[in-house]
DNA sequence: GCTGTTAATATAACGCTGTCAAGTTGACAC
DNA sequence: GTGTCAACTTGACAGCGTTATATTAACAGC
């Protein structure tokens, strides 16, 4: 009954070049790039032996998005590979490696977390949770520590981790630094989040101002 | 000389169904759901006959992104306008507004947004800077009545603008919030928006650190 | 009233897309 | 051999944005 597996080697080395292909396309010009054909076109098949692989294009991408998010695991965890556990620095190491990826793969970064993808990721189900494990631990260390201030660590990664992508994502979007004009020149993504850290690490309140909330407004 | 304007108000009327057409279409579905066909099926026309009013879709989608800035700055300013100048539940508002319209137009708010448009607007070229001048005025006020403290405007506004713009695409594009499993309970975005508060207003510093930052990096 | 111009539309087609149906080839099992 | 199945191919379909070309109707000037 055993089933003709031709060559199971070949067959993961051809799934393997086809996954390459698209990654290829993905990242150079988005998903917009990342045709069946042409996918196919650079592993030299017909577009049609692809859905021997893969189901259709959506499972495609949803691989290609996996591999990106390997990829983007990777620039977190060499970012901060080198400094010290508990460090703030850690932090902040991991928000500029962020922001790198993006920079440096703009289109894969889209494909990643573009909303536009038909891939609602659930991030659990992504290599180290999308990277966030990694972000957690190295909040929870910072809490540990004392470098920064004890509270829900999912709640904080959140804050942090939205922190970060809305910058980037709001640059890639609609480009409103061209508002900050307050010295003339232009602020690049790392130069503006490196001017946010003190709001982060110090907020927005007042100094001298009481620590405890106490606007006036009680509802929301 | 005077060339032949068969009926401006019928063509106007006509430039209108189309962007209006365009614009529910995009909402529904989002920019998938916005094709030529589509559209001039819906107005009654041919496909073609809409570059007689629009150069390409490119144009058209350009319109219908307006078109949403203007419904965007709308909810924020509804927001805010029964509340009292330099509050910082002012603040407060704007954000929860933004959540709002992207919550409440998912499809439309990745039209805006989203990074796959390939309408890089610039944000200068939107109605009302698309909001930003109004988030710019009310954090003006509010350093003005020292409800939040004094700094560079237009940094403060990049940097709540990048809070909640992160908060609402991260949980559009790969619904994070499912990490947070404190209490059990599923935290929505207006949810996670108001836990946040805490940290925008005073920060990550841990309570009795001081003011000034003190980290041993001294690199980036 | 005829002619020329032009707005406003239509039809047909091109090349692209994802996808499906059907056919081909070759390796292996019995 | 014969059958089965993996690994492909070709051909086609419907949909997309877009272009070229044609049609119709309205108006301007003579």
């Amino acid at each position: 009954m055993s089933p003709k597996v031709a060559d199971p080697v070949r067959a993961a080395e051809t799934e393997a070049a086809i996954l390459e292909a698209a990654r290829d396309l993905a990242a150079e010009g988005g998903l917009d790039a990342l045709s069946m054909r042409g996918v196919a076109a650079q592993v030299g098949l017909s577009a049609t032996a692809i859905y021997h692989y893969f189901e259709n294009k959506q499972a495609l991408v949803t691989r290609v998005v996996t591999l990106g998010f390997e990829r983007f695991v990777g620039y977190l965890r060499a970012a901060i590979a080198e400094l010290p556990r508990g460090s703030r620095e850690r932090l902040r190491a991991l928000g500029d490696a962020y922001i790198r990826f993006a920079l440096e793969n703009r289109e894969y970064f889209k494909v990643l977390f573009g909303t536009y993808s038909e891939t609602p990721q659930d991030i659990e189900e992504l290599p180290d949770g999308g990277g966030y494990d990694l972000f957690r631990q190295t909040v929870v260390e910072a809490m540990e520590s004392g470098a920064i201030r004890r509270a829900d660590p999912d709640l904080v990664v959140l804050y942090l981790w939205a922190h970060v992508h809305g910058l980037v994502t709001l640059l890639l979007a609609c480009r409103p630094e061209a508002r900050c004009r307050h010295t003339g020149e232009q602020l690049s993504a790392p130069d503006l989040f490196a001017r946010f850290r003190d709001f982060v690490y110090s907020g927005l309140r007042p100094q001298g101002a009481p620590e405890v909330e106490t606007d006036g407004a009680s509802a929301s």
